[in-house]
DNA sequence: AAACCGGGGCT
DNA sequence: AGCCCAGGTTT
């Protein structure tokens, strides 16, 4: 039997129910599709509940502040994601007139949308015959036909993307898609696949090699580096407090975090003294200083290790433009400085 | 082609 | 500690 009929049968049968599942409006599975990049169902799908109460249509998403759109997206990670995904609300608005573009090439187009996503939403809302291959589908295949080309590869992503063309459903790319990730999912996964129920078995080249926990091959990613971390929580005697923005490039992009000494080395008291007397809202100014964690926070993000320290700076008042401890609450930050204002009581 | 970008969960 | 995850952008 072919591979597509197979797959149709197991999916019609073990499929979860998933809010996205309920319809073919391409902004919700767009919004789904995003929220899911690197993110498991369990992990994204109360994401997905708050943005579609809080933006039901691309225009509520469009008029929105980028600040609360990263604010609802907060501890999601990835946060390029949701500023990507603002700005292409508010292109779909002003240049598409609400006009969501309605095929793989145009979808493309959109700023956040890659070959996978292209591919997921032209296939299930638009039924054109276009191959999603996530990491899911790279597992699958890599098992089933027995392919050990690494999937983290220039050399995979071709390989993988032309053998799932090959084998969807000409008919319904749209259950051909979501059923392969499915399976993947939930029953070829990582690790302990369920082998012994699978309907594919008897045509599997890894099971018959005896190969499933080889497959897929993934070349060595780099170590993650180590960073430390040293924020400064300052507080006044009018309940003030500072948050700066993150600019520039790296991590956490647009969001908010106490003001930062980061330093290759761990940093005791004496030297944030030191650091703290040419700090330009500090300069001249009389506080005291105590540290909230005495062993470092460890935070880990895929390519950095980051060892944090929280330092309690008191101070008179706050010269530059500060915000009441009330309003911190409102800031779109990181989940380590999210949770250390949980612990802080503030 | 390689580096960069979060955070949570599992083993 | 290491690996995985419903990828895309930048360099």
């Amino acid at each position: 039997m072919i591979f597509s009929k197979i797959l149709n049968r197991w999916y019609s049968n073990n499929k979860r129910e998933l809010p996205w599942r309920q319809t073919n409006n391409p902004y919700f599975i767009w919004l789904s599709e995003i929220i899911l990049q690197q993110t498991q169902v369990s992990q994204g799908l109360p994401y997905y509940m708050s943005f579609i109460e809080e933006f039901p249509t691309v225009f509520d998403l469009a008029k929105a502040e980028e600040s609360k759109v990263l604010k609802l997206w907060q501890g999601l990670g990835y946060y390029s994601r949701a500023r990507n995904l603002h700005v292409t609300a508010k292109y779909i608005v002003k240049v598409l007139n609400g006009q969501f573009p309605n095929n793989y090439k145009d979808l493309l187009k959109l700023k956040g949308v890659g070959d996978y996503t292209a591919s997921a939403i032209a296939s299930i809302c638009f039924n054109e015959v276009t191959a999603v291959v996530d990491g899911n589908v790279y597992r699958v295949l890599s098992r089933y036909f027995g392919i050990d080309t690494p999937i983290n590869s220039s050399k995979g992503a071709k390989e993988f993307k032309q053998l799932a063309q090959e084998i969807i459903d000409q008919k319904d790319p749209a259950t051909f898609n979501q059923g392969i990730m499915e399976f993947g999912a939930t029953q070829c996964k990582p690790q302990n696949p369920d082998c012994e129920s699978c309907p594919f078995q008897s045509s599997c080249v890894a099971f018959d090699r005896k190969m499933i926990h080889q497959l897929p091959v993934k070349n060595k990613l780099n170590k993650a580096s180590k960073k430390h971390f040293n924020f400064l929580v300052i507080l006044s005697k009018d309940q003030k407090t500072i948050l700066e923005k993150r600019q520039g490039k790296g991590i956490w992009q647009n969001l908010y975090q106490f003001p930062l000494i980061e330093s290759k080395k761990e940093l005791v008291h004496k030297e944030i003294i030191v650091a703290l007397k040419d700090h330009e809202f500090l300069k001249g100014n009389i506080f005291e200083v105590s540290l909230f964690n005495e062993t470092a926070i460890l935070h880990k993000l895929t390519h950095q290790h980051l060892f944090t320290k929280f330092w309690i700076i008191s101070v008179d008042e706050i010269k530059r433009e500060g915000i009441s401890v009330n309003d911190i609450h409102n800031y779109p930050v990181p989940i380590l400085i999210s949770n250390f204002i949980d612990d802080f009581n503030f």
